[in-house]
RNA sequence: GGGGAUGUAGCUCAGUUGGCUAGAGCGCUUGACUGGCAGUCAAGAGGUCGUCGGUUCGAGCCCGAUCUUCUCCA
């Protein structure tokens, strides 16, 4: 390894990264949170560029033209990155920072590779000696020639035999099937000792995956646009886009061997070491296990951070996985069998605030959340060890050696029980697991539900030529609108279509506020838009026919009831927000929401059950501020800091460069794109109806306003009104029927008192009644009574005899039965079956019937065969 | 979004092919023994068997719908 003059911590190799940068130029930016939200196709982002696509596309143009930052990313799957690999090496990472500057259509080849070699050999000081970097070749099939725009440049600050050419796999980098692309460049570092690299030259190990022969950076020059037919044409604006894994980064100048042997995974690491008393170097697994943890808290931290809380679907089911991995790997290699991950996120908090200032700000509910999580799985956990002692024990009882993969398969689809601890479980009790059943198994359910989900998308019809779509709808409700292109959509057997407009009144769904309906009409024909949904920065009509005519004009009107009653309820969700945070404290943050015409409802960051008094007063805050029918100020194109100076409480997807809107009702400040009612007084009135609890530490408020709202108030008066009638209008309503429950619970006890009595009493006069047979105390009877009754008296005789036969037939209203009981001990010794004799004799009453030896009882609805049926009876007596 | 599981007393759970007056343990109430506590013994309270509908003479159990919670897959 070569000397460094100091050594840099990963903290200071960031701040110089952005330092480097702001000095030619650069704005730097924040990161975009790691969650995605409104793009089908992206869960975390996964890349720098992401929150830049939009400039790359053409579709938006940026501010500045110069921008740096580390941009947080999450990778779970993908050819290189599957989870289970994380922390088995040293390398793999779910969730990693990516170093990047950015010219968008600014400056180029040129300065991008100088500036780049300048920071790593003159600001990081990496010897010249031990950095290559890779070209694009060219590639004759696609017509691309060699980059020696890229070769010449390089030749300035490099020896040319350390400048490779790679082919397009590696050095050609295109954002889709179409759009922009472009040649890379990339710098390759040599990490090894000098021995080693004496005896194999580090040029033939670039690109060999060789673990300490690494690329560092990729220089991306967007200069070409894939055309739908494969063919490139050259992009007016030319791009720059790089990036560099800070992690990788940092092991280099570091002078380690692993990501993990930073000083930022080392805390981690040390912390965990810490509590389990296991310290790190000593043994592969447990190493292996300190790596998984301090890799995954990470993950887990920042994405609730970002508003992604652990869940049973989507990118909330990807964090809960990351996270039982994390805890399964400390339970089972560390012993640790307490909550710890939580701990282990203060821990991160202190290492990463600083850049990363969510970390601090949601400290709080990041290590609620946490905790909650692990306590679960832990219970999970426990649960799966009784299923799997149960099954150990069946297993062995049956002479087997092997637990079958579909019984793995249970435990683990079933009950959340991971494999790997049911394969421990099962050699520590010298079992084997049927593996291959069990990947069967997991085949089967996935391919269920790849068939139920698959979506079947046919191309896009085009019907005119591409042009940007514009959004209208606040400001008109119709327009004359014409069809740029369509397709055909077929999921789980149902065929719509997808329409995109030139210019569009429909609102897309987004922001929790669900996408307008309406129709589409030329002068000959109609049809229906159920709905309206974003793909990226389409807007997409969904309807269940095309119209015929696809070049005609249309009219394209909104559905103005259903979008007014539902803006009524997004104004109200901001009234709500502001309420919260002005009666509960400012830690209240919005955690999702979802606005339909029928309500509202708002999930946010809270810790206790808002009480009812609580409730009552945000109730009255938001109705105050309807009475006061404050007029909407919007502002649609904000600059995000000015939006800040307003104070707008930020929401999650807001990207840097973006023109934001912002929706203001007096104090109600809000980064919003949602629909909205022009002044606070239209919404009429809000009722609370619902608060209860949705993950640690998050509430949910559910409300209604407007006409849904004074339905429900007519509805409960109109209840009331009739109650208060049908109480003969008492002074005290309330009190009144308290007194009629006490009195209702009286009654009812005195009743049960009088009815045992009675049963008593007529158990008494039936007693007398029972007749001697054969050495038997013998009742044959028929009752105006119920079976319950009939069987009650019955029990209650048999008690007082020992060698008791007791046959009750009773009838009421158009049902009737027999009841017959037994002493125990008489039907054994007799070897005598009630339950036998019942259904010999159930078809004379027209039914069936079943039971026991000793007690067996028959149904029917003819009354008539009673007597028939009793008389066959008392011949089986002998 | 799809599959599986789950819901029975305050808590943890039994409840066999539909029929043994819905049970156990812990907890609770009362009483007895003990100087007090712990403990032991006895008696007792507590359940619309998630909800709605169906099949059946009869449903905690079978069927359909729906909700809750857990879990795996996408």
């Amino acid at each position: 390894m070569w000397l460094q003059k100091k050594h840099m911590t990963v903290s200071e190799i960031r701040q110089q990264f952005f330092d480097f940068f702001e000095s030619k130029g650069h704005q730097i930016v924040s990161s975009a949170p790691m969650v995605v939200k409104n793009d089908p196709t992206l869960m975390f982002t996964n890349a720098g560029m992401n929150q830049f696509k939009d400039f790359f596309l053409g579709y938006q143009t940026p501010q500045q033209r110069r921008v740096a930052n580390s941009q947080k990313c999450l990778r779970v799957s993908g050819k290189h990155n599957d989870l289970e690999e994380v922390g088995v090496d040293t390398y793999h990472h779910t969730m990693f920072e990516m170093l990047g500057n950015w010219s968008f259509g600014d400056y180029f080849k040129e300065e991008a590779i100088g500036w780049a070699w300048e920071l790593l050999t003159k600001v990081y000081q990496i010897p010249v000696d031990r950095l290559y970097v890779t070209v694009f070749e060219g590639d004759q099939k696609d017509g691309v020639p060699q980059d020696t725009e890229s070769i010449n440049i390089w030749k300035k600050w490099i020896a040319e035999e350390r400048i490779i050419m790679a082919s397009k796999k590696d050095n050609f980098w295109e954002m889709g099937d179409t759009g922009p692309c472009g040649p890379c460049t990339e710098i390759h570092v040599d990490l090894r000792s000098e021995a080693e690299r004496q005896q194999t030259a580090g040029k033939t190990l670039v690109n060999q995956d060789h673990p300490q022969v690494i690329e560092i950076w990729n220089n991306v020059f967007m200069e070409f646009n894939r055309k739908a037919d494969g063919s490139l044409e050259p992009l007016p604006a030319k791009h720059v886009d790089t990036g560099m894994g800070l992690e990788r980064l940092a092991m280099a100048l570091q002078g380690k061997q692993s990501n993990y042997d930073t000083d930022l995974f080392q805390a981690l690491i040390q912390s965990v070491v810490n509590v389990s008393g296991v310290s790190y170097g000593q043994h592969e697994s447990t190493d292996i296990a300190l790596r998984v943890i301090a890799d995954h808290i990470r993950a887990i931290a920042f994405s609730i951070a970002d508003g992604q809380l652990p869940a049973n679907n989507g990118a909330g089911y990807v964090i809960r996985r990351i996270l039982r991995r994390a805890v399964r790997y400390g339970y089972q290699t560390l012993g640790l069998k307490e909550p710890f991950l939580c701990e282990l996120s203060l821990v991160l908090g202190a290492q990463m605030g600083a850049p990363y200032a969510e970390l601090l700000t949601q400290k709080e509910l990041i290590y609620k959340v946490i905790k909650e999580e692990e306590l679960s799985f832990f219970r999970t956990l426990e649960l799966g060890i009784k299923r799997i002692e149960d099954l150990i024990a069946q297993v062995k009882a049956s002479g087997q050696q092997q637990i079958s993969g579909a019984a793995a398969f249970e435990l683990y689809d079933t009950y959340g029980f991971p494999l790997d601890l049911t394969s421990l479980i099962a050699r520590e009790n010298e079992l084997s697991i049927d593996e291959e059943g069990f990947a069967q198994e997991l085949d089967i359910q996935k391919e269920r539900s790849r068939a139920a989900t698959s979506l079947e998308t046919d191309d896009w019809m085009q019907v005119h030529p591409d042009c940007n779509t514009t959004f209208i709808g606040y400001d008109q409700l119709s327009a004359p609108v014409q069809i740029i292109k369509h397709r055909k959509v077929s999921q789980k057997g149902k065929v719509f279509y997808q329409l995109v407009l030139d210019q569009t009144p429909f609102y897309a769904e987004g922001g929790g506020q669900i996408g307008d309906s309406g129709t589409l009409s030329s002068s000959n024909e109609q049809v229906r838009i159920f709905d309206t949904k974003k793909e990226n920065n389409l807007i997409v009509h969904l309807c269940s026919e095309l119209p015929k005519d696809l070049s005609a004009t249309f009219t394209a009107q909104v559905d103005a009831a259903k979008q007014a009653a539902t803006a009524k309820n997004h104004s109200a969700t901001h009234l709500l927000h502001h309420a919260l945070r002005s009666i509960l404290g400012t830690h209240v943050e919005q955690k999702g929401s979802l606005v339909t015409e029928k309500g509202l409802r708002f999930d946010f960051s809270h810790f206790s059950k808002v009480t009812d008094e609580e409730l009552a007063q945000i109730e009255a805050h938001i109705n105050a501020a309807i009475q006061a029918n404050i007029a909407l100020e919007e502002n649609r194109a904000l600059d995000i800091e000015a939006a800040k100076a307003k104070g707008a409480m930020a929401l999650f997807g807001e990207k840097y460069g973006d023109k934001v809107r912002v929706i203001e009702f007096g104090a109600s400040v809000e980064l919003c794109g949602g629909i909205h009612v022009p002044n606070t007084g239209q919404i009429g009135v809000v009722k609370i109806t619902a608060e209860s609890a949705v993950a640690a530490g998050i509430r949910r408020i559910e409300a209604i306003t407007g006409t849904v709202a004074m339905t429900y108030f007519k509805e409960k008066a109109a209840q009331l009104e009739q109650i208060d009638a049908l109480l003969k209008k008492p002074k005290d309503l309330v009190k009144a029927i308290e007194e009629l429950q006490l009195k209702n619970n009286s009654l009812q006890k005195e009743l049960e008192r009088f009815a045992k009595m009675q049963a008593q009493q007529l158990k008494n006069e039936l007693k007398a009644e029972v007749v001697a047979h054969n050495g038997m105390q013998v009742l044959f009877k028929e009752l105006n009574t119920d079976a319950a009754t009939a069987k009650d008296i019955l029990f209650q005789l048999r008690q007082e005899f020992d060698a008791f036969v007791g046959v009750i037939g009773h009838k009421e209203a158009d049902k009737c039965g027999i009841t017959i009981i037994l002493n125990e001990a008489l039907a054994s010794k007799n070897n005598w079956q009630a339950n036998q004799w019942i259904k010999e004799i159930s078809g004379h009453i027209q039914g069936g019937g079943g039971g026991q030896a000793a007690f067996a009882t028959a149904g029917g609805k003819n009354a008539a065969g009673l007597q028939t049926a009793l008389a066959h009876l008392k011949s089986k007596l002998g």
